[in-house]
RNA sequence: GGGCGCAUAGCUCAGCUGGUUAGAGCGCCACCUUCACACGGUGGAAGUCGCAGGUUCGAGUCCUGCUGCGCCCA
């Protein structure tokens, strides 16, 4: 006797799929049987290793976290089904601003770093009565712990997002970006980067942020479009009663400046070259000298050279060996100075120190409106006031992104990498990973061929990885920046404020003689460019390094791949001169749809985001359904957010929970596929397979998840599962019927494995239901992706084209009782079924199977040629059926 | 100003190396109680593929130019 399928009781199940209580549960069980662990004993090219990016944890979660993270899952489900061994760790960014701004704002308190540590502090979260009060002052370490216990909060908000989601995240693989790991592979990578001499250390004039008061990056920059004016200011000329007029946007920084440019060729001002000209308000002379980089076109084709109004000041200062005269100071106010001493020379020091006395203490914003006051007042002399004209204009002004006023040139004393040196190694590396979708290499190869600044890696913050440096002062107590004093290795992570460096005494801290901390702290980016390394356990363990480094896949959204791709790359190079991964995939946006006239916008925590909440959208559509929306974007493509996608997720969830009851209700004894129809249909589905693996090695998730969609509806559900139906419960046909089972269960399965990397929930689900004991592999998770292998029993169909005529004949059918108005269950008493001869040859082999799903009785068939499909005539119905009483 | 991308049905989008009559989902309309599913099923209407040229036997697809939108960078 042949053995039966194992086979479910309907009734048992719950009417429908109850996703909440599912997702719960499942991931308990995943965890607990450790189905994501990566394990270190399989060699590398059985591995498969994923550089994910690190979330900053302080920001409210919203869909645009749940779409690009699970772009990255359901690659790696994939992979994982292929057999290979994932590493797929999952790090914090509690790193640097956000959380210090977060911090501040939750408690409603400052840092102050010369107050002392407060032992058990404990703070509470500010109310608004409390926020109203000036914020309560902290010490350097207890503003530290305190965003280290709010980022540990937030970490399980993340936690548990991620883990309903479905990521299949090895947990153990967990980091935090100012963890003491990543502390000592930053500070570790500094140390190498150092001895390679690859850093230095300059004071010079530095893009500043005045509010956040610290030095900022190149790639941290963003344009934004303000409003100004033009100003028209007339110059004297020294020694004579000539005078000329330059156009400035930042009057404000007349008393700073020193020096007056026009280009060579320019006839007006060819004659003042070599001349000193003499600002108005301050009587200060400064030179006049001739740059090829000035514009003859651009307001009155003269300028001021102040320190520092922008990148081209810089550069004027220094080819020109101009005098520094700085007057915005680091809080972005106008200093103190005196004219009438050495660097403040003034033919009229009194008038100058009369003017200074009205914009000292200012801000820019304030300086610049009191400067024009004091522009446009006519002189004691009778001339006219030196403001001649005034136009408003709209230009881009530099922001820090994160900053709420324009930066400003500031010098101080940073920490650089050099870059600008290295530019066609950087390209290079780029060509040597592989970018999803190729196009965005272009952006990484046209940021690096733009490079203007080496990478400014100090940060004058509190919460950060701190450099590991102390410089030694000399008797007079000042500190020797030249020759730093650096820890080993082997101490690392360290604290240079509490730490004390080799052959010197804790008490030596800040006297003569001894040694003191140097106080920033590293760009976020420093560490975080480190997370192939950091995962890898670079230098700290050389054996799991070699297994995991380069990584295989770096996801990422596009637009830091000027920041977070780029440095990347860049340690990667220096570090060890290899690319840090092979393929990089970018995920788009998620955007607001249109509204009439209106242009997408980015979904973000700032902008709207919170009115989509992750776990409420789970709640409403599953998290499955939700992974659905998600993996309908193809790469870098910004996506809609489009509830309708939800909705259609969650309807492919339930079309698969009442599927799969339906198959697996279905008994029969085991035996083998036998039947035209049976065949058709599993070589349908091998190509859908196929088609799927295709994409999916593209990283092409997108398609891969249509195809499948697609052949599950029309040529699964509403195609082949109506026209097996009948033969599935046959009575009088045992081999027909085992066929049909057989082919249906197979099928299902297959289904089953092809939609796991994308609906993890129902898929498990349905797999515990038999195929789990079936195939002794407890979760479809565990189990493999669909190959050659997995068809083996079903044996090619005889007629390529029988399946599809199946399919089609069907359609035609039910095209015909629509349009009496006849529901599809109702029976025919006669037809004429007319064909091309070849649709009519493919049909034979399956028509009986058709006839029984549209319960066809008498019938003639009609070779028609010119016809390009099926076509049913003079078509009748069996009667409507009496209504039976419910029994 | 430079680079990249996008423009296909009312909406959201697919359409690979050019090949019959351009597709899907939603929405809309009509119909159907069917023993997996009404959280369903069957069918239908709906598009000058942004515009203008060009290459080709043949262009949504390739080339050129233009327009509009977005992103990145000056």
């Amino acid at each position: 006797m042949s053995d039966s399928y194992r086979t479910i009781d309907p009734q048992a199940l719950p009417k429908h799929f109850d996703a909440q209580n599912v997702e719960r549960e499942l991931n308990e069980r995943w965890q607990s049987e450790g189905l994501y662990h990566y394990d270190p004993s399989r060699p590398r090219e059985e591995t498969f290793v994923v550089d994910t990016p690190p979330p900053t944890v302080s920001g409210n979660l919203h869909i645009g976290h749940v779409f690009s993270y699970t772009h990255t899952d359901v690659i790696v489900r994939y992979k994982r089904m292929r057999g290979l061994n994932i590493f797929y760790p999952m790090g914090w960014d509690d790193n640097g601003l956000p959380t210090e701004r977060r911090v501040q704002n939750h408690y409603h308190v400052r840092c102050d770093p010369s107050l002392p540590y407060e032992e058990g502090l404990e703070l509470e979260p500010a109310s608004a009565k409390v926020k109203k009060k000036p914020p309560r002052m902290l010490s350097r370490p207890n503003f530290i712990e305190a965003c280290e216990t709010l980022t540990k909060e937030d970490e399980k908000a993340y936690l548990a997002l991620w883990q309903r989601l479905g990521l299949s995240v090895d947990w153990r693989q967990e980091y935090s970006t100012v963890g003491a790991h990543c502390r000592k592979v930053a500070q570790m990578s500094f140390l190498d980067l150092f001895g390679k001499g690859h850093l230095y250390s300059s004071d010079a004039p530095t893009l500043w942020d005045v509010d956040f008061q610290t030095a900022v990056a190149q790639a941290e920059l963003e344009d934004r479009e303000m409003d100004s004016s033009f100003n028209d200011i007339a110059f004297g000329v020294e020694g004579s009663q000539e005078e000329f007029i330059i156009a400035t946007t930042r009057p404000e920084l007349l008393p700073a400046c020193v020096g007056v440019t026009a280009h060579p060729d320019d006839a007006r001002y060819k004659h003042l070259f070599g001349k000193r000209a003499v600002t108005p308000l301050f009587d200060v002379p400064v030179p006049i000298f001739p740059s090829e980089v000035v514009d003859m076109e651009k307001g009155t084709g003269i300028l001021m050279v102040c320190t520092f109004g922008d990148q081209t000041d810089v550069q004027w200062w220094r080819d020109e060996n101009l005098p520094l005269r700085q007057v915005i100071g680091r809080r972005g106010r106008l200093v103190e100075v005196e004219y009438g001493t050495p660097g403040w020379e003034s033919l009229d020091a009194a008038k100058a120190n009369e003017h200074y006395a009205k914009i000292v203490g200012k801000n820019a914003k304030q300086a610049r409106k009191a400067v024009l006051e004091l522009l446009g007042e006519a002189p004691a002399d009778g001339s006219p006031a030196p403001l001649r004209a005034t136009k408003p204009i709209r230009h881009a002004v530099k922001f820090f992104e994160k900053g709420d006023r324009p930066l400003e040139f500031v010098p101080t004393r940073q920490w650089f990498c050099r870059l600008l040196d290295k530019k066609a190694d950087l390209l290079a590396r780029g060509e040597q990973v592989q970018w999803h979708p190729a196009f965005m290499r272009d952006r990484f190869s046209l940021w690096t061929e733009n490079l203007a600044f080496d990478w400014c890696i100090s940060r004058q913050r509190y919460f950060g990885v701190p450099f590991p440096m102390w410089y030694p002062l000399d008797e007079a107590g000042e500190p020797n920046y030249e020759s730093p004093l650096l820890p080993s290795v082997d101490q690392l992570p360290i604290d240079p404020t509490t730490d004390v460096p080799a052959g010197y005494e804790a008490s030596q801290r800040g006297q003569a003689g001894g040694f003191v901390a140097e106080s920033d702290v590293f760009d976020t980016w420093f560490t975080s460019s480190m997370t192939p390394e950091i995962s890898s356990h670079w230098r700290v363990d050389d054996d799991r390094h070699g297994k995991l480094f380069p990584a295989d896949m770096r996801p990422q959204a596009h637009e830091i791949i000027r920041t977070w791709a780029f440095y990347t790359i860049a340690k990667a190079m220096l570090h060890e001169g290899k690319v840090p991964w092979h393929n990089v995939v970018i995920s788009g946006w998620v955007v607001q749809p249109k509204q009439k006239g209106q242009k997408n916008q980015k979904i973000s925590k700032s902008k709207g985001g919170s009115a989509h909440g992750p776990h409420d959208l789970m709640d409403a559509f599953t998290a499955d359904g939700v992974r659905y929306w998600s993996a309908n974007a193809r790469l870098g493509v910004d996506t809609a957010f489009d509830e309708n996608m939800f909705k259609t997720g969650k309807r492919l969830v339930t079309k698969l929970y009442n599927a799969a009851k339906f198959v697996l209700m279905q008994s029969a004894d085991v035996g083998p596929v036998t039947r035209e129809l049976d065949k058709g249909f599993l070589a349908a589905l091998q190509t859908v397979a196929d088609e799927a693996t295709k994409s999916f090695e593209a990283f092409e998730f997108s398609p891969a998840l249509k195809s499948i969609e697609t052949f599950f509806w029309s040529g699964f559900t509403d195609s082949y599962v109506e026209l097996a139906k009948v033969r599935a419960r046959a009575e009088d046909d045992a081999e027909g019927r085992a066929s049909a089972v057989a082919a249906l269960r197979l099928g299902l399965e297959v289904l089953l494995r092809l939609f796991a990397p994308f609906l993890p929930y129902i898929t498990e689900t349905v797999w515990g239901w038999a195929f789990a004991q079936e195939r002794g592999v407890a979760s479809v998770h565990a189990a493999s992706w669909p190959s050659e292998r997995l068809f083996e029993g079903a044996p090619a169909p005889e007629r390529a084209g029988s399946f599809e005529a199946a399919v089609a004949c069907l359609g035609a059918i039910n095209r015909s009782k629509t349009a009496a108005n006849v529901g599809v269950a109702r029976g025919i008493t006669t037809m004429t079924l007319a064909a091309p001869a070849s649709a009519l040859a493919d049909l034979e082999p399956v028509r009986a199977d058709v006839w029984a799903a549209a319960k066809v009785g008498a019938f003639e068939l009609a070779v028609d040629d010119a016809l390009a499909t099926f076509e049913v005539r003079a078509i009748e119905f069996e009667p409507k059926p009496e209504k039976k009483p419910k029994a």
